[in-house]
DNA sequence: CGGCGGATTGATGAACTTCAACGGTTGTGG
DNA sequence: CCACAACCGTTGAAGTTCATCAATCCGCCG
């Protein structure tokens, strides 16, 4: 959709972003080559199977990242948010995507095509630097998931999604976390049912552990959540 | 334990390295630096929580990688074979390791300090991308490891494993998967008990699609193995 | 020969998925 | 403005899949 570009060195996500490693006039040279569009609801905005074209940077909105498995129940990956790159791992990869995105929200999102993208990252040892280092840290994590997700049960991972959720939603000085997802999202990402997450989140409700008011979640004890995830972070 | 120090350039895993896109000057280099190791079945060559000091590639011999999960259950993460690094994630993202390695097999790798190859990294763009490339790969894998681990059943991974490890280590015009691990060392792959591993194996036994012969695991019937793990590869 | 560790098998129970049904809400076209 | 459909959330009932606990067996080593 219809959107004025953003100059990244004006961008509200421009700090969090790995772009914050590129000079000024490799940013200018971005800003030249790149488009910034907007997205609805359920827009996706690439697809699994196809082939990248360049790279995407989040500016607004929340975009979840999923597979579809063997019987084409999707597996929510993670979620991005403003500054977070999308499809550069099958871009630098060099293989199509293995996964989809979609906007779980009103968003807007940069597209920076993908000569351009590579050429910056040889011109930007920084960058690249930056960036090799958050890959092996983005594999360090999956490797967690894994873990979690061989070994320990649904209320446990579903404790872990709750506290991913408010670590990288939760507001300053709230205990509700700051995004609102629907059950079966919340199950998608535990690798559950959506009915085996609803009995459980209520469980956790009647525990005191957390408060329920529809699709908003307040955390009403974090210490034990954190217990029942079983998180040594 | 003692070993002489192999050349980069006369190393028999050479051509499946990714030093072979350093220039033979960088790879002389290297040597200066390195040093080389032989480990006996069963001996770690690095510690879940230490700090990395440099980087392994695996001569000779199988490694495994693992975390310990939250009951001190272990989960493999994969098998590193010759021409592997070992321990470069932790390495680049300059975190302690979150995993631990140990020879499958009498084994031997060699160590290359962390600022010597952090400065052959810094020096070859070649290898610097090809790294980053493959680091990305990875990435991939491990989303669809993830995916398989939390949709499909121990029956499915299980099948998995064994294509992985006869992708791995099957040997040409042969139907024996090339490794021979304990029962428990399958188990801790496919992310399942000891116990159900081995019904599961007896199953796909008395089923025609693998014999057994103590460790040694010959696949009868590749096309219902893929079949049952339900991989589009 | 006795002992030990890995491999196997059986029994039991807990954890989850699946299938079904139902209430509430929303959105939309008539 | 209403009626109806579609979607989401919730709950109940069955049935499976697996983990766990226990016992036994087997091959190998000292």
């Amino acid at each position: 959709m219809r959107q004025d570009k953003i100059d990244c060195s004006l961008c509200n996500a421009h700090a969090s972003s790995l772009f914050r490693f590129c000079g000024h006039q490799t940013l200018e040279l971005i800003d030249a080559h790149k488009s910034s569009n907007a997205y609805r609801k359920g827009q996706i905005i690439f697809f699994e199977g196809n082939q990248p074209l360049g790279l995407f940077c989040v500016n607004k909105g929340v975009f979840k990242i999923y597979k579809a498995g063997p019987d084409g129940k999707e597996q929510i990956l993670y979620l991005a948010k403003p500054g977070d790159f999308l499809g550069y791992r099958a871009l630098i990869a060099d293989e199509p995507y293995t996964a989809s995105a979609e906007a779980l929200d009103e968003s807007v999102a940069c597209f920076v095509p993908r000569d351009e993208f590579i050429k910056v990252l040889e011109a930007q040892p920084d960058l690249s630097r930056k960036l090799m280092q958050s890959l092996c840290h983005e594999l360090g994590i999956a490797a967690d998931r894994l873990t979690s997700m061989a070994q320990k049960t649904v209320r446990e991972r579903l404790a872990e999604t709750l506290l991913l959720l408010y670590d990288s939603f939760g507001k300053e000085n709230e205990v509700q976390i700051g995004i609102q997802l629907p059950r079966e999202d919340i199950a998608n990402i535990t690798g559950t049912s959506t009915e085996t997450a609803i009995r459980l989140l209520s469980e956790l409700k009647s525990d005191g552990v957390i408060s329920l008011q529809g699709k908003r979640i307040h955390i009403q004890d974090l210490p034990a959540l954190r217990r029942i995830a079983r998180t040594y972070a």
